[in-house]
DNA sequence: ATATCAATTGCGATAATTCTCAATAAAGAA
DNA sequence: TTCTTTATTGAGAATTATCGCAATTGATAT
């Protein structure tokens, strides 16, 4: 998984933010690391990096890059939050209570679901990287009947 | 909302678990307080009953109800999990971020997006307490273009 | 190149949640 | 009723996440 910087520097800048180190830092740092990545993951990759940087900065920058869209905040099965690089087009995740295992599922399996929403409730839901949880195949199988 | 003490104490008992006066206080809280109780609320409520009750069973006797599907767990919009008496058949909410309104859906929503998975990804999902986010119709015409 | 202004960071404090482990007490047997 | 077993609790440490504010520094104009 990989990012322009340019264009991703360029982005910010015309927002009005500010492209600092700490920020491309970290997000390297998540590009590097995978998906699902976790604050923690990421602070101590950055200690050996530029250990001056804190953990309150990781937590607010990837919070910020996930506002600014450049990266998704995904729910895990411990109820905490990873992050990876966001794609184009958001996705959704079925993650397996018993095996952690994540698959990825295309945007448009909620948009009948959203439009229901939207019909019968009038209510607009966010349907950027949700994530559903359960059991698959494999976990199911294992625990038999 | 209530529940039947008997009968739950007797479910307990059951499955081998055994049924504390600090269980039976910290259901009784969570059906007072209402919908969507956080731990602290517990707790707080907690300090005039039983002030040597700590924090740490609080948090612990929710989770242990929730897994036996006595107390239902939502999620909030901060992304921290709120409590409430489970009734026999889940139910969904849509909550929106702006006003943090709660809207309930009939568990029945989801079960054509849940057969759905289990056909084409072989994964079967737990559709119990499923919290989503977005704007409600008020939040939206107030920012409305 | 320098100055200006405000966005951003680092630090330490605080809040929220989980964990460890010895002490306690619920449930069933005697 | 008393004993035994072991699930559960309490207390405080550890972990995870957030907050406030002074110091820093990126971006723009001069």
């Amino acid at each position: 998984m990989s990012h322009n910087t340019t264009v991703i520097s360029q982005q910010l800048r015309e927002a009005g933010f500010r492209v600092t180190p700490q920020r491309q830092l970290i997000l390297d740092a998540v590009c590097e690391l995978g998906k699902h990545v976790t604050p923690e993951a990421v602070y101590e990759h950055m200690q050996r990096i530029a250990p001056t940087l804190s953990r309150a900065t990781v937590y607010r920058v990837l919070h910020f890059l996930t506002e600014q869209r450049i990266l998704a905040m995904v729910q895990m099965v411990d109820g905490r939050y990873g992050y990876e690089i966001a794609g184009p087009e958001p996705h959704h995740h079925l993650i397996c209570r018993s095996c952690d295992s994540f698959l990825e599922l295309p945007h448009s399996v909620l948009r009948a679901f959203r439009q229901t929403m939207q019909a019968q409730y009038n209510f607009e839901i966010d349907v950027s990287h949700v994530s559903f949880f359960g059991h698959c195949t494999d976990c199911r199988d294992a625990a038999g009947a």
